[in-house]
DNA sequence: GATGAATGAGATTTCATTCAT
DNA sequence: AATGAATGAAATCTCATTCAT
C-alpha cells in the first residue's frame, strides 16, 4: 500500500487486475507526470497525455476517474518516492548533523533528478488551496516533513539545535531555502552543481539551526558593558573638568 | 509613475481621465486582486470579478485589455507597494544588520497585510514560467530583491556577512523561509504573531548570514576596545596627577 | 437633394441645422469612408471611425442612426460623386465611341482617385446580398450604369454597336473588365498607368462591342466553303485513284 | 492530393480515419459552403453551420481547427473542383479558339452549378485583402487562371490573339465579364440560359481578343488556300493527262 | 452639442467527460 | 480493453448602441 493510498486519494476506476493493466497505469502516470510538470495542472490537457502515449483520451478515463484524480496520483507517487528514499536511507544511528545533512542532500537531489518541473507542479498545485486535491495532500505533506521534524526535535533535546525557536519555524528555515533555490534554478534555466549547492546549503543552514554560541553572546554582553562603562567614565571626566574650570 | 508602467505593461483600453474612471479602475483592481488571489490565475474568471462589483463583464474589458493584463496589473501593483514601502523606509544610514532586519520585517508585514492569498498568487503564478505574464515580471522581481541584495553585498564587504557563499544562495536563504512561513500560515489557516515571527526569523537568519568565525573577530575587537579604554584611563590618571602636583 | 437621398436611404438622426453640424457630418463621412474602405464593412468599427476624428463614439451615433446607415451614406456619396461627374462631363454631342470612351476613362479615373479601397468596399459590400443595405443600392446601381446603357442603346440603333447580344451582357462586358482590372491592381499592389490602361481597355472593348465585320464574316464563310470544296475534290481524286488501281 | 492540401492549408484536428469521420467532414464542408455562401465570412457563424447539421458546435471544431480553416477548406475545395474540371477536359489539341471557348463555357457552367452564392463568397472574401485567408488563396488563384493564361499566350504566339495588349489585361477582359454576368444574375435573381450566355460571351470576347487586323490576315490566308487548291487542281489535271496518254 | 460610462448580445474556442461499439 | 465520436458547459473577448450629464 502506497502512501498515496493511505492518504485516501481516490485511485482508479477499474480494478487493475492484469499485468498489462498495471503497465498501462504506469505509462499513464508517467505521461501525466510529464505533462502536468511541463504545463501545470490547469494548462495540462488529458488530450496531450493520451496523445503522448499514442492512445485515446477515452482510455485514460477508463483507468482514472478524471483529470483531478490522475494528478493526485502523480503528485502522490512523487511524494511516495521521496518519502521512501529518505526513510530508507536515513542514517538513524548517525549524529543529528549527519541525519540533517542527509535529508537536505537527498531532498535536493531527488527534486532535481525528478526534474524541477515536477517539483514546480507539486509546489504550485499542491499548495494552491483551490481544489479538493490539496486536502488529500495535507497528510502527505506531514509525512514528507516528518523525518526532518524528528531530527530537529532530537537535536533540540540533545542541545545541538536551538530550542528558543518553534520547530515549525525551523522547518520553514530548511525547506524554504531549498525550494527557493530550485525555483531560482528553474526560472533562470541555470544548471546548478547539486552537491556543491547541497554542501553550502547544509553549512549555512546548520549555522542557523545551532544554538547561538553562549560564550560568544556572553562576551558580547560583557563587551557592551565595558563600552558603557568606558562611556560613563569619559562623561564623568568631562563633567569634572568643566567643574574645575 | 508606477513600477508596472515603467515595465512597459500595457494598461487600459479607455483613458482613465475622469475621477470616476480612476475609481472604477481601483475597484476592478481590488476585485481582481481578490479573485485572482482566491482562485489563482487560471481558475479566476472575469465573470466573477465583474459580478463581485455588480458590473458587467464588458465593463471590465473596457478598462483592461484582457484577463492577462488585469492580472499583470494586480501583481505589478502589489510589487509596487512593497518595493515603494521598502525603498522609502529603509534606514540607509543604519548598520547592515539594522537594514537587514528592516527588510525582513517589512516584507513579512506587507505580505501578510496584503493577505497571504495575494502572496500565493504572485508566488505560484508569477513563478509559473508558463504564460507570457512572467516575462513582464522578471524586472519587477529584480527590483523587488534589489534592496536585500544591496545590503547583503554591503555586508559581505564589511565582513559582517559571510562571503564564502554566493549572494544568490544567500538571497534564497532569506526569501525562502519567509515565503515558506507564509505558505505555512496560509495553508494551515494559522494566525501568526507577525512581529514575534519576524524577530525570530531575523535572529535565526542572521546567524546563518554571519561569517562562521565572527566569534574570533568579535574577541579581537573586544581586546582592542579594552586596550583603548586602558590607555584612556592611564592618560586620565596621568593628567590628574599632573594637576595635583 | 443627393442621389442617395433620392434613393431613399435613411440619413441622419438629427437635423443638421448649423454649419458646424454639416461640417461634422462631412468629417464623419470622410473618416467612415476611410475606415470602411480599409477594413470592409464587418471589420470596420465605429470606435475606429470616432478615434480617427478624435471624437467619441457617441458623437458618431448622434449624427448617424447607426453603423449601417453611415456605411450606406458613405457608399451613396461615392456613387453620387461618380454619377455626377459622368453626367456632368459626358460629351452628349460626340460620337458613340467618344461617349463610350469618356465613360470608361472617367470611371477608371474616379475609381482609382478615390482609392481602390473604396471601390473594393462598394463592390464587395454593395454586392453582398446579405444586409438590407443592398436593397437601397439597387437604385443607385441603376443610375450608375444608366449613362453607359444609354450610349450602348444609341450605338445599337445607329448600327455602331452589335445588336445581336443583349444590352445587359454588353454592360457586363464593359464593367466587368474595369472592375477586374482594379481588383487586380489593388490585390497585387501594382501601380497602373491609368490613362494608358484606359486607352487599351477602350480599344479592346470597342472591338468587342462593334458588330462583327460583315465583310469579314462573309469572307470567312466563303473561305470555309472553298476549303470544303477542296476537301471533297481531294476525296474524289483519291477515290478515283483507288478505283483505277 | 487536393489543391488545398498542396497549398499547405492546415486541415483538421482529428484524423479523418474512419469512413464515418470522412462523411462528417463532407457534411460539415457542405454546410459550411452553404452558410459561408449565404452570409459571407464574417456574418457566417459556426453555430449556424452546426445547427444545420443538427450537431453541436464542438463537433465542428473537432473536425476543423477553426472558422477560418473551415472557410479556407470550403473555398479551396471549390477551386479544386473547377481547376480539376478545366484541366481534365481542356482539349489541348484543339485550336486556340476551341480551348478558349471550352474554358469560358466550363467556368460559367461550374460557377452556376455550384451556386452563384459560393462564387460570391470566393469573390468577395477571397478577394478582400483583409484576413489571412487570402494569403493561402493566392496560389489557388494562380492555378485557377493558369489554363486561360496558357491559351492566351499560345494564341499570341500563333498570331490568333492580339499581342499589343498585356496578358494581364486580356485576362481581366475574360474573367471580368464572366464574374459580372454572374453577379448580375445573382443580384437580380435572374435565371440565365447558361449555354446561350456562354456562346454569346465567347463570341463577343473572341472579337475583343482577335488582332484588329485579322480581316487582312484572313484574306491573305484565303489567297494562299486558293493558290494551293489551284496548284493541286493543276497537278491532278496533269496527272490525269499523263495517265490518259 | 458632446461624451464618459456602461452594457446586452453574441462569437469563437477549449476541454473534460461519456458512451456505444 | 480500447476508442471514435460527440458534446455540455464555460470562458474570453468584441462591438454597436444607449443614456445621463
Amino acid at each position: 500500500m502506497t502512501v498515496a493510498e493511505k492518504a485516501g486519494l481516490p485511485v482508479s476506476r477499474r480494478k487493475p487486475a492484469g499485468r498489462k493493466s498495471q503497465q498501462r497505469v504506469k505509462e499513464i502516470l508517467q505521461a501525466g507526470r510529464d505533462v502536468f510538470s511541463e504545463r501545470g495542472y490547469e494548462r495540462a490537457t488529458t488530450a496531450e497525455i493520451a496523445q503522448r502515449l499514442g492512445i485515446s483520451e477515452a482510455t485514460v478515463f477508463s483507468y482514472f476517474r478524471g483529470k483531478r484524480e490522475l494528478c493526485a496520483r502523480v503528485i502522490g507517487d512523487w511524494y511516495d518516492e521521496i518519502i521512501d528514499a529518505i526513510e530508507a536511507g536515513l542514517p538513524r544511528d548517525g549524529s543529528v548533523r549527519q541525519q540533517f545533512a542527509f535529508i537536505v542532500r537527498m531532498h535536493l537531489r531527488l527534486m532535481l533528478v525528478n526534474g524541477t518541473d515536477l517539483c514546480a507542479l507539486v509546489l504550485s498545485e499542491g499548495r494552491a488551496r483551490h481544489h479538493e486535491l490539496s486536502e488529500a495532500l495535507t497528510e502527505l505533506q506531514r509525512r514528507y516533513t516528518a523525518p526532518l521534524m524528528r531530527v530537529l526535535a532530537q537535536g533540540q533535546q540533545s542541545g545541538e539545535i536551538r530550542a528558543d525557536v518553534p520547530l515549525r519555524l525551523l522547518r520553514s528555515m530548511v525547506f524554504g531555502p531549498m525550494e527557493h533555490v530550485l525555483w531560482d534554478a528553474t526560472l533562470t534555466n541555470r544548471q546548478i552543481d547539486i552537491d556543491a549547492t547541497a554542501d553550502q546549503l547544509i553549512d549555512v543552514l546548520w549555522a542557523a539551526l545551532t544554538p547561538p554560541d553562549l560564550a560568544l553572546s556572553a562576551l558580547q554582553r560583557f563587551r557592551m558593558d565595558v563600552a558603557e562603562a568606558s562611556r560613563r567614565f569619559d562623561e564623568a571626566s568631562a563633567a569634572r573638568r568643566e567643574k574645575n574650570d
